[in-house]
DNA sequence: TTGTAAGCGTTATCAT
DNA sequence: ATGATAACGCTTACAA
């Protein structure tokens, strides 16, 4: 009776009542329960101490009132930006997040998702790394409502929210343009099977009307001298009539095409433009500061924690795509000249 | 039999045994399972794709190879790197960790002190706010094994590891003194109840040797001004003979004081000397490199994953300090002159 | 070696 | 309005 938690069973006797009694009390007190045993039940309750098991619950109820929070890199300050998001949404609406970080190796969602579905997760919100079909097999066969934020997945037709790539792409450059940057080099991380990434890349595609040019470089890890060469060959393209930029895919890119600008002995905002996707915190410490998209973070998390919630509670109806709106914001390595 | 995941009982059903030998076959297979029994009940769990309820067993067996993990503030790099870490170690031992994120929000602890335990964590690790002392009562109300990361707490006697502090901080300062730099300022958070400042502030005390010289400055957030003017009276104090620098308490402080300094427009490295707790991947790029103690997040993270787990594994003995050397990297912000 | 049955802490369906 | 009692999915004596 005494050693570990109190139990329902604990509470009960001391009250010298049912569990159901007892158990009532938590679910049902209003409608069905008298005011003096209900007084009985909650000075037992504050005697001991005693609160629900929600193992217990989840068990016999089906439901554990638990959301499953796949995240690709727990390291990546934008999943942790989101992550914050869905975390307050997902609690302030009485869920807890159970959280499985991929840490960015390849072929763990499925592992991911079965963990969770154990814990008996009521739902789904995915933020994978993109690559691979084994994402909408595992989430098919849990039968349970997923939402996918950032990055799609081919054959899932599920409720989605992530910013507005075309969007932020097309304020990207036209700020770049505007400031007679027109020689322009999309730096983004290997575009194959991310959708973002391909969406991004499309996006930066449909913006290059004249008096615009540009191109692609994929940066991969560790490949240092590959960047080096291609803003080398950037700067040359643009010979001395047009002014060079980069647009950097994300904050990653944003970290690498710096170190490299610092290596050439380059200034941003003069030798070479700059604006990119993501708006890290050290992004106005270097050089003139940076030109950021700011991404939406907080909403996106809450809107994906918004739309899984209304499913839980019986919402049903077509997938949605929930697109939110990134902010410019500008700083000395896009001045115009 | 067959909505939703499959139980035991399916796959007994299927296999055509009892719900015991199918648990066995698990648990203790080699010991006491026929082999064409096990064959059997192999190809059933394959046939249904059955895996066991993680919650079905904590509830039964009292253990749930769960650990829960309170930190601070996950979007806190520091917090995040010790948690990979930590997760990694205790994935690899086969628990899983259960996340609770405080948010920085005082008062919180208790809370998911209780969350988690609700959820029959094994332990806890905790990277906690370090202030007020809800957190010894609740986790002694737990009475589970528990090992403190980064923060002490008075009146705890539990497993602590953490940054070496007093060695790091002396690191710092005795590079700065070889460098010239003689006249210091250590720009900490606030200090009030937070073990791991006020270690590092008594340090930097101890530090102060003659030649060297040296005054603290708690920076709160939003108190850019006193910043300012405190780095003013630090170059005022250190006059022509003497060469100042900072001390920063971590990386929170050192981005605050990179902005400070790029706002009286300033020279890391000839007008400021600097120097601070923590390594972000920014610091190389700030004016010519901020030089810095980075932490062995990971060791630190999988040292309090492995205490807590002799622990579970039923060691016993006193509380352990772990503690951990930084390692100083040096780069222009404290060239010697 | 295998099966039976009683728990683990809840909720939900009956009665009363 | 309250109390038995059978689930929920699993483990573990105890029997056989």
């Amino acid at each position: 009776m005494s050693a570990g938690r109190p139990t329902i069973s604990d509470v009960a006797a001391a009250a010298g009542v049912s569990k159901a009694t007892v158990s009532r009390f938590f679910n049902h007190r209003e409608r069905l329960l008298s005011p003096d045993i209900a007084a009985r039940v909650q000075a037992a309750i504050d005697q001991l101490g005693y609160a629900p098991s929600p193992m217990a619950q989840a068990l016999s109820r089906g439901r554990s009132r638990l959301i499953g929070l796949v995240v690709a890199d727990i390291a990546n300050p934008y999943s942790v930006a989101v992550l914050r998001g869905a975390e307050r949404a997902c609690r302030e609406a009485g869920y807890l997040v159970m959280l499985f970080n991929l840490g960015n190796e390849p072929g763990r969602e499925r592992e991911a998702i079965e963990a969770l579905a154990g814990y008996q997760v009521d739902g789904f919100i995915l933020n994978t790394l993109g690559r691979g079909h084994s994402v909408p097999d595992a989430v098919a066969a849990q039968g349970k409502p997923v939402v996918l934020i950032d990055r799609r997945h081919t054959g899932m037709q599920t409720d989605f929210v992530a910013l507005d790539n075309a969007g932020a792409m097309a304020q990207l450059c036209s700020h770049l343009q505007a400031g007679g940057w027109q020689e322009l080099l999309y730096v983004t991380e290997p575009v194959a099977g991310v959708s973002t990434r391909r969406e991004r890349t499309a996006a930066f595609g449909t913006c290059l009307q004249a008096p615009m040019a540009g191109s692609v470089f994929e940066s991969a890890e560790g490949d240092d001298a590959a960047l080096l060469a291609a803003l080398a060959a950037l700067r040359r393209r643009a010979g001395r009539k047009r002014r060079p930029a980069v647009v950097a895919g994300n904050a990653v890119v944003t970290l690498r095409v710096a170190r490299a600008v610092r290596e050439l002995g380059w200034q941003f905002g003069s030798d070479l433009g700059f604006a990119g996707f993501d708006d890290p915190d050290w992004a106005p410490l270097i050089g003139p500061g940076l030109t950021c998209i700011a991404q939406p973070t907080d909403a996106i998390g809450e809107g994906a924690a918004r739309c899984l919630i209304e499913r839980l509670q019986g919402h049903t109806g077509p997938a949605r795509r929930v697109l939110l709106e990134g902010q410019l914001v500008v700083r000395g390595s896009s001045a115009p000249g």
